[in-house]
DNA sequence: CTTCTTACA
DNA sequence: TGTAAGGA
């Protein structure tokens, strides 16, 4: 007989409906080595359950700003058991914190010295300072989720 | 119709 | 990431 996905085992279609994911997504994943699905007698992936889970720690991993590499180190830390301390995820945690953190400081610099830049470049009562309550909102926001959608 | 790989814009 | 190509 055929040997095909058993189980709670899912092609890759399935998986990408499940969490959400692009299969095209889910392919980089695998490339990326964050995924380790097998193959069964047509060369079609087979995902197990519990790879739901993980793209779904995987995307937490990645909304933290974490590049694949990191996401890798830090991928068996959180999966399943209880695990005991993390080290390699909290490293790549304060990793990406310092990184976030001075971007925002070179990103606040920048948008300062436009503010006067522009006011400078505008004669007189120009625009009013488009955010007049400080920078905070906007600073937040330069975080673009990169994750995919469900292709229909 | 779904999946596979490779590769281009 | 989308997508075309050419099969299974």
């Amino acid at each position: 007989m055929v040997k095909r996905c058993e189980d709670g085992d899912m092609k890759i279609g399935e998986l990408a409906r499940r969490t959400g994911v692009s299969v095209r997504a889910l392919r980089y994943y695998q490339e990326q080595g964050l995924l380790a699905p097998t193959r069964d007698a047509n060369g079609y992936r087979c995902f197990a359950a519990s790879d739901v889970s993980r793209v779904a720690t995987i995307q937490l991993l990645f909304s933290t700003g974490m590049r694949s590499s990191c996401v890798i180190e830090a991928l068996p830390c959180m999966t399943g058991a209880t695990d005991d301390a993390a080290p390699a995820l909290v490293k790549n945690l304060l990793v990406v914190r310092e990184r976030l953190v001075s971007d925002i400081q070179h990103r606040t610099r920048s948008l300062a010295v436009l503010e006067r830049v522009l006011a400078s470049a505008i004669p007189d009562s120009g625009p009013a300072p488009v955010f007049e309550g400080g920078y905070d909102d906007c600073i937040v926001r330069t975080t673009t989720p990169r994750t995919a959608l469900p292709s229909k």
